[in-house]
DNA sequence: CCCCTAAAGGTTCTGTAGTTCCGTTAAGCT
DNA sequence: AGCTTAACGGAACTACAGAACCTTTAGGGG
């Protein structure tokens, strides 16, 4: 008896919507996704994409569920500075190349409005920032900030000037508003500024 | 000759518009606004609706408009922290509200789709900032801060990791959450971290 | 206190997003 | 290789957001 058939057409199918899915978020937003339309793109019939995503929300959750598979390599210098420094890189190159930065842009909007989106955000993020951690917990035993630091906070106080500029100012995110985040997090967490007891 | 009519009937249509515009968007989010059914809310024609804001976005732009004119009460302590902790704490009541939160996170989800929403956001938050300025300034003055350092960048240090818990986490924003942003700012700022030279 | 007209309102029409139905294709097991 | 069936696809249908058209109300200058 035949289950389930997660190869061939259907991934195929699936990719292909994904990647149309990911064009019209860039190009139009997500206020002018509409499913049809992709399905176009995709060269797939309409009744598929609606069949297996159904709405909106559910096609981006789904991008979300493959953007958070692929991971991307962290680097391991010495000093907590510069693996921050090359994580706050990372964040504003990513965030500043056109197709990526919409495409955050559009999927942080589609997950205020669908809790189901929400939640694929969330855990993207959750994986996101809890690969970065590691680098934290060293310098903690090496020292450099203070036990009871919460690791995650410190990458998340990154990221967070970056998104924050994505989002409410015109100014272009440039490689010295990373380097400040990246200057401004450890200092501030070398002072005790992350500091939770109860790591 | 009549040419402008900014009182009256016209007010009272667009204050009763924009109340509803913000409902909708607290209770279902910015994806399921439509001006049929703010207008149905409003009590107002739907055809003046469409006439005077003519999509949601533009509506969503008047609404941010409106929302940057009323402008709330700095406190004025003594030092940097204080100042800033009574910004994050503000900042943080504010988006842990669930109207209020919700409409921020609906009019930050509708400005990444629209160039003119994005306009009327990135103006709220201009005026926001600047007026938090000043204490940064004052603390310049006083020698707290290094000369040289952007007090704009300060006060949006301050709020920027509560907007990225709001939107990437499902964890509520507590007075903590609030109180280490107010604590993480001054410090990186008093070790120079937003030295930019060019005061 | 009247006009004049800017702005609001009701109704009808249309384009299109989303649904439904049923026929077609191909994955994968034997 | 052949058969089963999960998944895809085309086309006709429906509902509703948004546009168009004309009528009615009331703000405010004379």
């Amino acid at each position: 008896m035949t289950v389930s058939r997660p190869g061939g057409r259907t991934a195929r199918v699936r990719a292909a919507v994904l990647r149309a899915a990911g064009d019209v978020l860039v190009e139009r937003g997500f206020g002018h996704l509409d499913l049809a339309d992709v399905a176009r793109r995709a060269v797939v019939g309409k009744t598929t994409v609606y069949r297996r995503w159904g709405t909106v929300a559910g096609l981006v959750a789904d991008l979300l569920a493959e953007m958070a598979e692929e991971s991307l390599p962290r680097t391991e210098t010495g000093s907590l500075l510069d693996d921050l420094t090359a994580n706050a890189r990372l964040v504003r190159d990513t965030l500043a190349d056109p197709r990526q930065g919409a495409l955050f842009k559009a999927v942080i909007a589609a997950a205020t409005g669908d809790r189901h989106t929400a939640e694929a955000l969330h855990r993207f993020y959750e994986v996101r920032v809890a690969e970065w951690a590691p680098c934290v917990r060293q310098a903690i035993e090496r020292g450099e900030v203070p036990a009871g630091t919460d690791p995650h906070e410190v990458v998340r106080a990154v990221s967070a000037p970056l998104y924050y500029r994505l989002l409410t100012t015109a100014t272009p995110l440039d490689r010295a508003a990373a380097d400040r985040a990246a200057r401004a997090a450890p200092t501030a967490a070398a002072a005790g500024a992350y500091v939770v007891w109860e790591p």
